[in-house]
DNA sequence: TCAATCCGATTGCATTTTGCAATCAGTTGC
DNA sequence: GCAACTGATTGCAAAATGCAATCGGATTGA
């Protein structure tokens, strides 16, 4: 990891880390995506993310600490990606980027959903989607009780809602 | 302004605005350190910013509509620039940033105590902090009792404590 | 008066980063 | 055996960045 730095500043380090335009999509994708795999961060992207673009975030993320990867037992090629506790704890900021995009940017309404869920159930409900995370990147113990339903289950739920109202509309 | 976007997600969309290594650095320094002008930008950035690297961002700011940019009365050759709301509302954004930064990053402790400050207060300061910016760059009306010190005077003297209290221990 | 300094930039140029398409060698399922 | 899939790598053109020098106008100080 290159140690050399503009400034000691919080806000200049952390822009070291996501001053580009790729690292936090793919950080997104596997946060709220629930993406472990080099391919399905490759062809699941919205954005269209290049592979050789991905390989390098991908490892310049590890670098930072951000990411570890590990060996897939199913299948001797995969590698799975999992976020460290420094990537987890990166849910608020997304939470609040998200909401400022609602508010001053040209947001899609299937795509902002998300975010508004994210936006209204505040501070405990990102406490419980990074106790989620803790759990499928980190192993750690779950926390809420048995058939509670996910945060990433229900945000999908809420996307899957507008499209299909969307479509319907669409159809009438 | 370009009007092409990748996609119509707002993590993506705010990403597109400040997806780079300079454009949130130039905002923190109107935000914190309350410069106006291009040469207190140019001169006072720690990082140091290329003249035409800044030229770029403030148009490109003014562009997304962040920054407005007035001719400054006392001189004829000045340019105030100016946040808008757009870029007021980003304090929180900042304050969350700077948090994880202190965290995660080999932060200075003379740079990050602001940061500290501002996570502390919470919420409630950086409202307090928003109406301030808001009285400074759009002409709003104060909205705390005279004589209260400003919260960026309150940074400010927090951040010349450390550094006193530094000078004093390197000299003892 | 007049030179020095400051103002917001602009220019030229070398280096670095990015984006895109093609390709790679090993693994798997059939 | 063989096509499809795995995580990448390579080559190359285009764009962004960094740096130093410079611009014409405005202001300042002697």
């Amino acid at each position: 990891m290159n140690t050399e730095h503009r400034s000691g500043c919080p806000i200049n380090l952390s822009l070291e880390v996501f001053g580009d335009r790729w690292s936090l999509i793919i950080l997104r994708d596997m946060i709220f995506g629930g993406r472990r795999h080099f391919r399905e961060l490759l062809n699941g992207s919205l954005e269209g993310i290049a592979s050789n673009i991905l390989a390098d975030r991908l490892r310049r993320l590890m670098e930072l600490g951000l990411l570890t990867k590990a060996d897939d037992p199913s299948h001797k090629q995969k590698a799975i990606y999992s976020l460290t506790e420094m990537a987890i704890t990166l849910v608020p900021i997304m939470a609040h980027l998200g909401a400022w995009g609602r508010v001053w940017l040209p947001v899609s309404e299937e795509l902002s959903i998300r975010a508004e869920l994210l936006e209204k159930g505040g501070p405990p409900l990102w406490e419980q989607f990074m106790d989620e995370l803790r759990h499928e990147h980190l192993g750690a113990p779950v926390k809420t009780p048995p058939g509670t339903p996910t945060v990433r289950q229900q945000l999908q739920a809420a996307y899957e809602a507008v499209v299909a109202r969307k479509a319907e509309a669409a159809t009438a």
